[in-house]
DNA sequence: AAAACTTACAACCGCTTTCGC
DNA sequence: TGCGAAAGCGGTTGTAAGTTT
């Protein structure tokens, strides 16, 4: 029944990683790849839980990390991104290549929390300090503890649909303004969401899931019946926008943002923002 | 010079999701 | 189909290094 237990913990060692471990390590994993966590230890020859050697290789030991100081681009994209996705670092991870997870997210408590307060904005709600939150609270603090509370799938569902759309919709504007984003002016101007954004109602609330996520329900990015000049702007967005999905095929934005996986959207529609 | 304090980040822990039996 | 282990993820902790007093 079921398989036998990863590692035995008693047998493995614990803390930092000697010169040795790590060069096992990698050694094994360059004539091995890296295959299954739970067998690599015994095989490597190393006195570790799997999951041990695990994060060690991709936190820390894989050669294609970029090491060394954040530029303000990737500080700027990271502000971004968890506008739109919260703490899932991870993901925003997966949009900064030769970043790790557990880098950026040591990064965000150690930097750029303090960065956003020191603008004025909130860091878990990216509005300014002070400003009423809204009583639905976005996923910043929802991305661990609704999965662990009563919450159905729907209530996540209307919270993420929520933030995306508003993500959606705080993209683009960010992109007209050049590289500022929307957090950032936004603070530095000491101007409220719904001052630098008046089509936005920030505290929008969704509660039906979309059928499919067509180009169209986001009038917004309808490029069809745009006069040139926006057809103009909106293909500046659709470049930038690939800022957030470097990796990402054109597709649904939705399905860019990993939605699909918790069944929020499950179009690929291919769509041109 | 040294103690106290702060900062940065590697590593661990515990939970959820995925997948093999 | 259900159980349980592996994998993955995010929060938290431990501690080395740096800074201040």
């Amino acid at each position: 029944m079921g398989r036998s237990p990863c590692c035995e913990k008693q047998h493995t060692n614990k803390g930092a990683w000697t010169r040795e471990e790590d060069e096992r390590l990698i050694n094994h994993i360059k004539l091995h790849g890296e295959g299954c966590w739970r067998s690599l230890p015994k095989a490597a020859g190393l006195l570790r839980c799997g999951k041990s050697c695990r994060l060690r290789w991709i936190n820390y030991l894989r050669p294609d990390l970029k090491r060394g100081n954040f530029t303000e681009e990737e500080d700027e994209l990271i502000i971004n991104l968890h506008s739109l996705l919260g703490n899932k670092w991870s993901s925003i991870a997966a949009r900064l290549p030769g970043r790790t997870d557990n880098e950026i997210k040591n990064y965000w408590n150690t930097h750029i929390k303090r960065k956003l307060c020191s603008r004025g904005i909130d860091p878990h709600t990216h509005r300014p300090l002070g400003s009423v939150p809204s009583t639905n609270k976005t996923s910043n603090n929802n991305s661990r503890s609704s999965s662990n509370s009563n919450n159905s799938n729907v209530n996540r569902f209307q919270l993420e649909t929520k933030e995306s759309v508003t993500a959606l919709m705080q993209v683009p504007a960010n992109i007209d303004n050049g590289a500022e984003s929307a957090a950032d002016s936004n603070g530095s101007s000491g101007l409220s969401s719904e001052e630098v954004f008046p089509q936005i109602n920030l505290e929008l609330s969704i509660g039906i899931p979309f059928p499919s996520c067509q180009r169209s329900q986001f009038s917004s990015v309808n490029l069809n019946q745009s006069p040139p000049q926006q057809q103009q702007q909106q293909q500046q967005k659709r470049v930038s926008y690939q800022l957030f999905r470097p990796t990402m095929p054109d597709v649904c934005l939705c399905y860019g943002l990993d939605f699909q996986k918790n069944h929020a959207c499950s179009c690929r529609v291919i769509t041109t923002l």
